[in-house]
DNA sequence: CCCGTTGGCGCA
DNA sequence: TGCGCCAACGGG
């Protein structure tokens, strides 16, 4: 309950009744004086009717989905957060075991082993071990971050291969920690229910943040832990492909236009292209390759520094990771040439749209605001701006369509930027189903045609399978 | 590459 | 002790 505590302590809640309520009045008196300023300047920055048509009827809609919750399933919770105690400790033992010296062992009031200093772990890896270093950090000790572990990893000395196992568990102790730590210490209310706290209002994108705990970032397999009541069931439903079809519909890009209007795979024909394969030959790792070149180079990424997501290395991990591809500069580089080449209008779109943020201090989105940007020419804006148009954009989209969708009481739990999750009367899954996707389709002003989702349903939150009209 | 939150650490 | 940075997680 601590978070809507309000600070009681506070030497100014010690006034006399009489002297707090004349405060309070004047408080609300200024704060009406600066209603017609603020709307005039809302007026002047071009904002006014997005403000009075979408952000003040969805402060009412966030308002109902904050206080409706997740409600947390405390015995799938006991059993991974055991679960997952067993295998950090696992990991622990694998590691401090290996320490012949027995110094990574010793506890201190901030730590129970070293392995959680980088500084101890570092000394253990690099000098006990005398493993070769991978990189160096900004303050010049040997780095011990995944990245590093990785390189090690990969250049492993064949007399170092006995310690293969140390660095694979320290990287999965590193995943497991995070999960265990930051995602299953879960406050909750009277009702079992967890409520995050919302920010509608604060992002450069106009996108919600949560936090306490930060839902959108909740580790996929971690979100079993949420369940419908009884008599629910989850429904969850995903823009397919959001920003990559605003980028290619606001720059005209005809090939990708083409691709989704003839409900294609635009990541499996980017790979096709990126790697002159016919489709049929496009396998996963091609794809994932793909998708993480397009949100990457096409947002001002460079093909020296771009980093790929890393994956955890272990052998129990192997078959839960993606299959992924090791490519060399030079072939990064004509991927990335042969991509621009196809999607011309990509480039020149991203030109046009920085031509106008320097002249004119703000971006005008087609869907409906402006975001005024005060921000000094350089090369941090520029790329900025290859992204804003598509995050600012799909966030007005969400943003105009939880409206709709409130307006008919849809009982949304969770926004995760693309997607809604609702619970639903297990009764009315499929009335639901119908009923958002007809919202959430409807066809998008200023991009001149519709977006699909995609539906899912299931009894908790980890486990969803796909809707369609023959599910139960 | 962009947008976030959180926990740990080094620095003033 | 507050602040900025990093690293790790998510979404695109």
């Amino acid at each position: 309950m601590s978070k809507y505590a309000a600070n009681t302590d506070h030497a100014f809640l010690q006034l006399p009744d009489i002297q707090l309520g004349i405060y309070n009045c004047w408080d609300a008196h200024q704060t009406a004086r600066l209603v017609k300023p603020l709307f005039d300047e809302l007026e002047h920055l071009g904002n006014l009717d997005y403000v009075i048509q979408t952000m003040e009827p969805l402060q009412t809609a966030v308002i109902d989905m904050q206080s409706r919750g997740l409600l947390l399933d405390t015995r799938a919770l006991g059993t991974y957060r055991d679960q997952v105690r067993d295998g950090i400790a696992e990991a622990d033992h694998t590691i401090l075991q290996a320490d012949p010296t027995g110094e990574l062992r010793k506890r201190t009031e901030k730590y129970p082993n070293g392995i959680g200093s980088p500084k101890r772990l570092g000394k253990f890896l690099f000098e006990t071990l005398g493993l070769k270093t991978g990189k160096k950090t900004k303050s010049g000790i040997d780095s011990t971050d995944q990245e590093s572990l990785y390189r090690i990893l990969k250049n492993l000395r064949k007399k170092d291969e006995e310690h293969r196992p140390i660095i694979e568990a320290l990287f999965h102790r590193s995943r497991l920690r995070t999960i265990y730590q930051r995602y299953l210490a879960l406050e909750t209310d009277f009702d079992g229910r967890v409520r995050a706290q919302v920010k509608m209002y604060g992002t450069k994108t106009m996108r919600f943040s949560y936090s306490k705990p930060a839902l959108q970032q909740f580790p996929p397999e971690a979100r079993h832990v949420f369940q419908p009541a009884n008599g629910y069931t989850y429904l969850q439903v995903d823009y397919s492909q959001l920003e990559a079809r605003i980028l290619a519909y606001l720059s005209g890009d005809a090939p990708s236009i083409q691709v989704f209007e003839t409900s294609g795979d635009v990541h499996a024909q980017n790979a096709a292209d990126l790697f002159m394969l016919p489709l049929s030959e496009v396998t996963k790792a091609h794809r994932l390759y793909a998708k993480t070149f397009l949100y990457g180079i096409s947002y001002g990424g460079d093909t020296e520094t771009m980093k790929t997501k890393l994956f955890c290395p272990c052998k129990k991990c192997t078959d839960l990771v993606p299959p992924t591809l090791k490519l060399k500069r030079d072939v990064i580089k004509q991927t990335s040439n042969r991509w621009f080449q196809i999607h011309h209008a990509v480039p020149r779109f991203q030109d046009e749209t920085a031509q106008f943020v320097r002249k004119h201090h703000y971006y005008e989105s087609p869907l409906g605001a402006r975001r005024w940007i005060a921000k000094p020419w350089g090369a941090e804006l520029g790329r900025e701006l290859k992204n804003l148009p598509m995050q600012f954009g799909g966030a007005l989209l969400m943003n105009e369509r939880q409206v709709q969708l409130s307006r008919l009481d849809a009982p949304i739990i969770l926004q995760m930027h693309d997607s809604f999750l609702l619970e639903v009367p297990t009764p009315e899954l499929g009335d639901w189903a119908r009923t958002v996707r007809e919202v959430m389709e409807a066809p998008v002003d200023g991009l001149n045609t519709s977006i699909p989702v995609d539906l899912e349903f299931g009894r908790n939150w980890g486990d969803l399978e796909k809707w369609t009209e023959s599910a139960p």
